[in-house]
This record gives structure tokens, C-alpha cells and sequence, in this order.
DNA sequence: TTGTACGCGTTATCAT
DNA sequence: ATGATAACGCGTACAA
């Protein structure tokens, strides 16, 4: 038995589709005998009100904005950087009253994914690797879409982070305090699971990665880099272990993509009997809190997450309603805690 | 100037609609050179394959799974515990492909949301308030629903936990220790935002709090109840002076229902001059790590998120493929950290 | 392998 | 305030 639909509904009230379906949307005025009668043929009927899919053809809207992650979805929620980001976007698309599709940027994907679900708009974040093929199949299909840290070209709307600069900050601040011997961990280099030492700067396909190195290397332009698998704290531990293996290469100050990163490279120095920030200063970038760090403090870079996102929302929302929408930068804050001192040795180094 | 449809890419390409059509889904061969022909046919009329709107709608699947919280929707990002469930949701229903639709139990939704929104099948987290409410809704539209943390009814199949049992695992802890001046700082009763000493246990509508008041109350049946706004440190902090501020009424343990509260509880303490474990005990509920909380180590109940997800995500991929999703139990395991100990003046009590 | 014909459930538009 | 009509863009059974 099939399920009712409006027509149905109408003919058992007695008046003409139009009229059923304007009782539902509401857009014009009916009269209260009419409207009661539709009503009530519903209620008879067991219609619960049109349906979505149809709707959404009639009307070429579905009230879904499509947030697109490069990486495995769950790692989405794992990151406190794409947590608040996204808290942020749900504020930032509430005008629109569009609810937010998690997509994951996979190439073979078999349900709904950025070439099969109905989304009235896109945000990218990130846009690199695969999330670049992403990027020409929402603009194909003609949906307004805005990218969270990544360069898509000037006629897409960017959200973008001075990441360059605020690394670059950081750096500054460890090179006078007299650090010389200075390593990068680095967030992963491609969509891959790649860990290791990097060999080659070129490699670099994931844009947030290539802007804070370059920020490192202008201070520190020949500092080893150890690429992360991602941004865990089980990564930095690695990373650290690695770092601090050979006694004869051990960096005196660890620049760290992430704070994740960073809380991980302290618990290798600990491990390997190193005291932070006397024997060995860290930095980390993000500026979330993170657990269990305690007493350490992070030198950080405060990044305003939830801002990114408010702002991406906004971005679609008028773009969506037909507006332009501009790029927007924003800044980290340097904020200094008790994970860098000077190198030891150099106990009265400038401050 | 209209977008091309797959009409136009048939007559562009000389043949009918439906072998256009059956080019692009691939359901049926066709051969090397027509499909040539469509395809090329696309590319000049610069199609970029089937309308997602008019394609759910003829198959009557969107691939998309709404998951109603019943909150803000950015405080379900906020949560860890709803981080971790989100993070073995995505797992759940990769199979299927599907994406996740963010939905907020919203009364007055202008936008997407559990009537208007194009679903599959709906998960919703609690079942409370507003979401009883929005249970009728998605059963009514006839999508395959699972609940969370919450009791439907025998037909709708559920993944729960076992709240009441293990916080009463948690209070008997707590009483073998000896204590007997017990408070509860509870998550919140209904969907609003009230906070404050609760009067009567009746009021309380969210499964949740329900059942870890009810495993309390087997071990303290006459232990004072503050409900706090929402699972936040915060909260716990505020609920904590309040427990504290009545010297003549402290209790000696407080049993809380998050580990988040519990924390704020610990600070509360802190600025109170009371110590953890020797002044006063604190018990938590999630098992999650909560950031900053070091050198304490809640003794609580870990609950497994992830897995919970995970399931609620291999019953809905059951139910869209027609089959039948059986309810799911799991439990909590009790975890002793450093957070308890002997009520004051009883140095000796039983451990 | 290809084409025909129809239905999917709404809603916008315009006339009454 | 109500109704008739025409899309909306596609999938698929069935016939050729």
C-alpha cells in the first residue's frame, strides 16, 4: 500500500492540490474551513506533510550545507581544531536554518558524497590533495562553496589563517632566546598516512603544513622536519622519540604544528630525560587546551577556531542568497608559556 | 540560460534520456560508443551528471542519516562524550556511505531539520522532552529510527547503557568507604536550561539523569540533588559551591554525573580549601580524559562512546536495508582513580 | 542494446 | 481565497 501523498490528501478534502499544499507551506493566506478540512484528510490519511525529496526538487533548495573533511570523519571530532571550528559553523549557517552534512572527501565513496547529496552549498576545509578534485566538482555543479584554510583560486571565497606569519613568530621568539639547533614537527605533508623524516620541502601538498614550515624556515631555514601522521598526540610522542634519539643531532627547541603535536614531543623529552623547557623548549600551535598537560603551559599560537567557522557560515549564507561573499584572514595570537627558555647552557640568554 | 539536464545531454548526443541516464548510473551496459558520445555530449553542455534533488526523489533514498541532538547543536561538539559517539557514528554507517546530517531538536527549526530534512533514517541521542516529540515525527514519517541513551519504546531499537547500575556501583564505592553525608550533582533534568537544588526527582524528564539519580538513590536514597545547565566544568564549578558554601551541610562526597562536572566540582573544592580525596570525595561519570584536571584522577564510570555509536550505526544501515535492528546494552566499567578516599575523621574506614 | 512512456510528490504561476 | 496547469529532473519497466 502506497503512502499518501498531497494529492491524495486533496482529493479526500475535497480541494485542489494547490490549495493542500499551501495549507502546509504556509505561504499564502486560507481560509480557516478550508485549512481545517485539509487538516483533517491528513490526519486521516496518516500524511505527515510533504516530502523532502520532493519538495527540495520543486523548489531547488534542501537546506543542506555539505561540510567537506579531507581526512577519515572521525578524526574530525578527535581534533579540537575542527571541533570548534565546526561549533562555530553551525552558528554560522543558523540564519539559513540549513543543517550541516559531514563529508568525507573520498574518491570512491558509494553514498552520498559531494557528487551525490543535495547540498545548496559547500565548505571545504582545507584544500589539498583530493579536496582539490573536490573543489572542481562542487564548482561544476554550480554550488557556492567556501574553503577553510587552503587556496582555491581568487574567485572562491577563503578562510584563511595568517599561518605563515604566526609560525613564523613563534620561530623568532625561540631564536632569541638562543636556540640554534632547532627541529619542526610537522603536520601530515599529504591526505597519505606518510610519517618520517621529511627529505624534500617539495613534497608538501597540504596547505596548512607548507605555510607554517615556510614561517619556520625563514627564522630556521635549515631545521630538520619529522612529519606527523596526523595531529595526535600519539604522533608527537613519535615524533619526539625520534628526535631525541640521537644524542649528537638533538635539537635544543621543537617547533610543533600543533599543540597535539607538542603535548607528544614533551612526553618523549620526559621519557627520555629531558626537562622542558630547561633541556629542551617546545612550541605547539592551536592554543586548545590539552589535556593533561598540566603544569605546563603551552608557548603557543592562540588560533580563533570557532571564528573561522562563524565566518564560513556567514560566507555561505550569502552566498546562498545570492550575495558575494569576500575572503577573510585571520590571525593567531602568540602567547607565551612556560614550555621555552633558553638553551641550555646559555642560561642568560636574551629574553 | 537554463542548466543542462540529461534530456539535453541525450538529444545532444543522439539518443533517448533513458540510455543518458543508464550511462551515468552504470546499471546497465552500454556500448563503448554511444556512452563515448554521451559523455562527450556532457562535457560540451558541461553537465556534470544527475540532479541529486530529482534523483533521491525517484529512489526514494537520500543517503543521508540525521542525527538529532537535543541541544545547541555546537554544545554536542563541546561534549566529548558526543564526540566520541559522533566519531563511531561516521564509523557505522560508512558501509551504507552515507553522510551525517546534523540536526538540532528544534521546535521552531526555520530550516532543516527532522521534518523538512531528506533522511534515510534518523539517530537520535536522548530521548527526552522535545525529542519524544520528534520520535513521533521521524516514526510517523516512516524512517527507521534508533535511539541513544533513551527508551522509546519495545519497537524502536535502542542503544543503551547501564546508568543506573553502574552509578550505583559508583555510590556503593563511595558508601564502602564509609561516607554518609552524599551529594549528586546531576546533568540536566529536561531540555531547559534550569539550575539549582532539585526538590523532587519527579521532575525529571531526560533519560539520563533519570537513571544515574535512580543508581544513587539505591545507595543514598535521601542524598541532596544539584542539577546543573548542561555537562560543563563550568557547571560543576557553580554546583560545587553550592554544595560547599553550607559547612553544617557538606557532604563529604559528591557523586557527580559527568566527569566534566565532576572537574568543576574538584576546582570548587580547591577554591572551598577543601582537599581531594581527604576533605571530600568525587566521583565522576563518562571516563573520558578531561583536560587540565591533573594530578587527579577521577575514580569514575567509563562508558564506551565510541562503541555505542558505532552500534547505532550498524542497526540504521540494518533497518534502511530492510532488515531488523535488535536493541543493544552495554557497560560501564568502574574505574578507581584518586579522587576518593575515607570521609574525614574516619582514616581507618574500609577500603 | 536502445527507445517509449510514465510516474516520483511538490510547488510556482497565473487566472478566477 | 482557490484552482488548473505546468514544470522540476530523473529512473525504470517494458517493448522493440
Amino acid at each position: 500500500m502506497r503512502r499518501a501523498t498531497i494529492a491524495d490528501v486533496a482529493r479526500e478534502a475535497g480541494v485542489s492540490p494547490s490549495t493542500a499544499s499551501v495549507v502546509f507551506s504556509g505561504k499564502t493566506p486560507v481560509s480557516e474551513a478550508t485549512r481545517g478540512r485539509v487538516l483533517a484528510a491528513a490526519a486521516s490519511l496518516g500524511y505527515t506533510g510533504p516530502d523532502p525529496r520532493a519538495a527540495s526538487l520543486r523548489r531547488g533548495r534542501s537546506g543542506i550545507v555539505g561540510v567537506v573533511f579531507e581526512e577519515y570523519l572521525g578524526a574530525a571530532f578527535l581534533d579540537p581544531v575542527k571541533t570548534l571550528m565546526m561549533d562555530g559553523l553551525a552558528d554560522g549557517v543558523a540564519p539559513l536554518g540549513a543543517g550541516l552534512l559531514l563529508l568525507r572527501d573520498d574518491i570512491a565513496g558509494s553514498g552520498a558524497s559531494l557528487t551525490t547529496a543535495p547540498l545548496d552549498a559547500a565548505v571545504l576545509i582545507g584544500c589539498s590533495g583530493h579536496l582539490r578534485a573536490s573543489l572542481d566538482v562542487v564548482r561544476a555543479r554550480g554550488i557556492p562553496v567556501v574553503v577553510v584554510e587552503g587556496d582555491a583560486g581568487d574567485d572562491v571565497p577563503r578562510i584563511g589563517l595568517d599561518n605563515r606569519e604566526a609560525q613564523r613568530q613563534a620561530a623568532s621568539h625561540v631564536c632569541t632566546l638562543g636556540h640554534r639547533r632547532v627541529a619542526v614537527v610537522a603536520l601530515p605533508l599529504s591526505g597519505g598516512w606518510e610519517r618520517g623524516w621529511m627529505p624534500d620541502d617539495a613534497r608538501i601538498t597540504v596547505d596548512v603544513t607548507r605555510e607554517r614550515l615556510a614561517g619556520a624556515r625563514e627564522v630556521f631555514p635549515d631545521a630538520r622536519v619529522w612529519a606527523a601522521a596526523g595531529s595526535f598526540i600519539a604522533e608527537g610522542l613519535e615524533a619526539g622519540r625520534a628526535l631525541f634519539a640521537d644524542e649528537a643531532e638533538r635539537p635544543t627547541a621543537v617547533l610543533a604544528q600543533s599543540d597535539l603535536l607538542a603535548a607528544g614531543v614533551i612526553r618523549a623529552a620526559e621519557e627520555a630525560g629531558l626537562r622542558v623547557p630547561e633541556d629542551v623548549s617546545v612550541t605547539g600551535f592551536d592554543g586548545i587546551a590539552v589535556d593533561g598537560l598540566a603544569p605546563y603551559e603551552l608557548t603557543t599560537l592562540h588560533q580563533p577556531a570557532a571564528e573561522k567557522g562563524r565566518a564560513a557560515g556567514r560566507a555561505v549564507t550569502a552566498m546562498i542568497e545570492g550575495g558575494q561573499a569576500a575572503s577573510i584572514q585571520f590571525t593567531c595570537t602568540f602567547r607565551e608559556g612556560n614550555t621555552t627558555g633558553p638553551p641550555p647552557g646559555e642560561p642568560g640568554a636574551a629574553r
